[in-house]
RNA sequence: GUGGAUGUAGCUCAAUGGUAGAGCCCCGGCUUGUGAUGCCGGUGGUUGUGGGUUCGAGUCCCAUCAUCCACCCCA
């Protein structure tokens, strides 16, 4: 006997009830991102590790420990993508686009991370982004935000928006060098990450979930305070203009990015009910990121949602499709009368189960649990007479096939 | 990567170290034409996997795999 087979860990099955809910979210993002103007592009899940290294770089535990990374058969170093970003602005400067004005993009597809899973957090799983370029904001920037914040209202997904600026290449040294002088008074109080943080990545010490670190940064001061004019200018209009479009959000200055690239406005749309994995959309500007590619400088700012999360969150919200009719044919010399019928139906576009052998009662509890407008019977006097009956009905209450149609189509 | 919890039937869960069970679901019969109720019957398990201790292991020990929780990281 051999082992039971199994996915490999943290990567899932789809299965019809969970697709359903994917389709539906999926439905909605492309009607509510049309709306916006923004088009769907299909981009390779193989990329090569350059694209990545060159936009997330070496230093954090991503590429060297968290990527799904290896060498082809002729050795060139590829990977599967763990985000869509990277690969998006590779693609636009690929095709040249750099050029042909504001490009706004959206896409949906598998992502790739190496890491710990827990439930929400897969090793693959999907994501929903957008990426729109030459972008400056912050008119963009608002609207970004109304697409993403009408995609999950939607949804009927109940979140709440923290938006922060980062500020720019300007302000943002300063203000780590302030931060960094800051805590550095209070280093040996900080937790064991946070004083590695301090060298490493001093602004993710903001966000450390460790109480006591939390309770030092009561009095630290915050990056709002330390932007630059242009970068105030923006963050205050982003605000305004927010408000009114009636779009709720909090100002929360303690929300920071791992990447460099990053700047000005950073945006994390957050659901209660998912614990730790709570962030369930999430984005921001990334006017470096093309330049640091090798294109030319260009603004740009996105997002990118997963999937799975959202989907926890709509489980058993979303209908399942409705079966027009199911048929039951009763005794085997009916049975190809009965795919007939079916046939024609599905030809007419009405959606029909067929129940197959067996039983009667059989027969009747699968049409039952298939939960069909319409039960068709079939059995030996519907076949003498090519007819249908419905069930519950009798045979004098039976129809033609174009007497079922219209009286299908009617209904 | 670190720390912790949990793995028994399709699902929810029982079982002092001593014969692996219940409910629900599924299938069939009473009832070869309308998912009732009822009764009767049935399928389904190498107790995640592999070792060890023991006369005897679902139970104790070790390893491993998976899921879940928190951390790390978060693109």
């Amino acid at each position: 006997m051999s082992k039971k087979l199994q996915s490999i860990r943290g990567i899932h099955d789809g299965l019809p009830d969970e697709v359903q809910i994917w389709q539906h979210i999926e439905t909605i993002a492309r009607r509510i991102f049309a709306s916006y103007s923004t088009r769907e592009v299909r981009l390779p899940i193989l990329e090569s590790t350059e694209v990545f290294v060159r936009s997330i770089g070496t230093e954090t535990d991503i590429v060297s420990k968290e990527m799904y990374r290896f060498e082809d058969r002729n050795g060139d170093d590829i990977c599967l993508r763990p985000e869509g970003t990277a690969g998006a602005v590779r693609a636009y400067l690929q095709a040249g686009l750099s050029r042909s004005g504001t490009q706004r993009w959206f896409y949906m597809g598998p992502m790739f991370r190496r890491e710990r899973p827990q439930k929400g957090r897969l090793r693959q799983f999907q994501q929903i982004g957008v990426e729109w370029f030459g972008v400056a904001g912050p008119i963009e920037d608002i609207e970004v935000l109304t697409m993403a914040s009408s995609f999950l209202d939607e949804l009927g997904i109940k979140t709440r928006l923290e938006i922060n600026s980062l500020g720019c290449p300007d302000c943002r040294p300063d203000y780590r060098k302030k931060l960094t002088q800051e805590l550095e008074k209070c280093q040996d109080e900080l937790c064991g990450t946070c004083q590695q943080r301090l060298s490493t990545n001093p602004l993710r010490i903001l966000d450390c979930k460790q109480a006591s670190c939390q309770a030092l940064l009561k009095d630290i001061p915050e990056m709002t305070e330390h932007l630059c004019g242009i970068c105030d200018a923006h963050f205050l209009t982003l605000q305004r203009g927010l408000k009114e479009l009636g779009v709720p959000f909090l100002v929360n200055p303690r929300i920071v990015r791992g990447l460099d690239y990053y700047n000005r406005t950073a945006f994390e749309f957050i659901s209660e009910e998912l614990g730790a994995q709570g962030t369930v959309l999430a984005g921001g500007r990334y006017d470096g990121l093309v330049s640091q590619q090798g294109g030319p400088a260009t603004s740009a700012i996105g997002f990118a949602s997963g999937l799975e999360r959202l989907g926890m969150l709509l489980a058993g919200k979303v209908k399942s499709p409705q079966i027009d009719a199911t048929v039951v044919a009763l005794g085997a010399s009916t049975h190809i009368f009965s795919l007939q019928i079916a046939h024609t139906l599905r030809q007419q576009g009405f959606h029909i189960s067929h129940c197959g052998t067996g039983s009667s009662k059989a027969l009747f509890k699968r049409a039952a649990r298939e939960q069909a407008r319409y039960t068709l019977v079939i059995g030996e006097d519907e076949l003498a007479r090519q007819i249908i009956s419905l069930r519950g009905d009798d045979e004098k209450h039976a129809f033609t096939l174009s007497q079922l149609i219209e009286h299908m189509t009617a209904s």
